[in-house]
DNA sequence: AATTAAATTTTGATAGTTCAAAATAAATAT
DNA sequence: ATATTTATTTTGAACTATCAAAATTTAATT
């Protein structure tokens, strides 16, 4: 019944959390399946765990169906990616790492961090709203704001756009970005869509082409140059 | 056979490591039972701990007497300090917080730096080599020169010393030392000594007189003023 | 030396997290 | 609608870390 929030429970949370994310607002079920894959672990596994989670009130589990966040599972889960986004930052803005290495390091210290150390960093880099990859931070109630952004499979052509978030954590990936010069906060411009040869061109700030697949290019979150706020 | 070295892994070893530097040099072997205090757990627990970590070449046990770290047991749990120390200092340097309160927060958090996070955070600090509450960090390979100190029940009367090391790490008993100016780094003065009242009189910097214990006496160790490195 | 007391080890159980493989349910294809 | 594929759940087992309580060993007393 009582189950005292472990790493483990954390991760699972954080998992449904980002799952659910990722497929729309939220409201439809996590498959069992996917979220085994998402942590590594064997299916069996996933069930097991995720009806310790329900018994604990954290999600609603439906036998061959999948799991949802419950209200309280989904802030303990937000209250998670919190300490990670911020510890993201931190370790980028105060130790002067690079984002593109800083993901696995925040896993496993969001894990350890207290929310007086996290609340001290949050001031420290001024109450930020979102981490090195542009992902919003949630505030210490657990509320989030996600912006809903073009990607570079959507947006619109030939206009110069902000590139604000990047849905993908890989350190290989991130590394390609930065020296293609495509890093959160550069102002891009998509000058060609070719979905027969699967791949966008966009140009960088230093006037650089770039070519991208699409698979790619949906992590590419943008906004229109204009409203930066 | 090949243990992995888990977060209870390393809070043994430094337990061990601990009760042997305050014993003496080392050599000695540590009773089970004390082991089993200043872990926090029942003497079978240690028990079955220790055997696990001298299967894995971690230390020597002798059953009915006690353990003893191995040299690759001292080099880990050095590593295990180093990390910890180095946390410390940071964050009361970098985060502003309380050398009263690090101590926990430095608990977590050394089970889940990386090594690369933590070379990042020596560099940073300048390589020091003492924590806050003047304990001595050890390098990167586990190396560390622990000075003979003296402490208030065996240093000499009326003679300045320099507050250089205390071994509590009671947040309580640390705000105590505070409040009475009694932090590392301080020059202080011990103008009395009592056994059968079993106290001592300390003058602070701000010539404030403090009477304390003789059992809190021997936590503050000193060193006489002249030689301040 | 014999007895008592203290410390240590064993034994049997439990909780959390995991896997492998068998059983079952749901979805898809024939 | 029946068979087959795919996804999910169950079952049985393992591993880590722990405790309670019984058994044993060592140390201390009488």
């Amino acid at each position: 019944m009582h189950l005292i929030p472990s790493s483990t429970v954390e991760n699972y949370l954080k998992a449904i959390y980002k799952a659910q994310a990722a497929q729309d607002g939220s409201k439809r079920l996590v498959p069992m399946g996917q979220l085994a894959v998402s942590l590594g672990v064997v299916p069996g596994t996933a069930t097991t765990m995720v009806k310790a989670l329900a018994d604990s009130g954290l999600v609603d589990y439906e036998p061959y169906a999948g799991v949802r966040l419950t209200d309280a599972g989904q802030k303990l889960a937000a209250l998670v990616l919190r300490r990670h986004r911020l510890m993201e930052l931190f370790l980028v803005k105060v130790l002067g790492m690079s984002w593109t290495e800083v993901h696995d390091e925040a896993e496993r210290l969001e894990h350890a961090a207290s929310d007086q150390l996290i609340d001290r960093i949050d001031k420290m880099l001024g109450r930020p709203s979102t981490d090195p990859h542009g992902d919003p931070i949630p505030n210490s109630e657990g509320a989030v704001t996600t912006p809903e952004y073009q990607t570079l499979l959507n947006c619109p052509l030939n206009t110069t756009v902000v590139l604000t978030r990047v849905t993908d954590q890989d350190p290989e990936f991130l590394r390609f970005l930065e020296n293609s010069e495509l890093t959160p906060g550069q102002t891009i411009c998509l000058e060609a869509r070719n979905t027969a040869a699967d791949h966008v061109f966009v140009r960088g700030k230093g006037n650089r082409p770039v070519v991208i697949g699409l698979r790619a290019a949906e992590k590419l979150q943008v906004i229109p140059a204009k409203n930066v706020s």
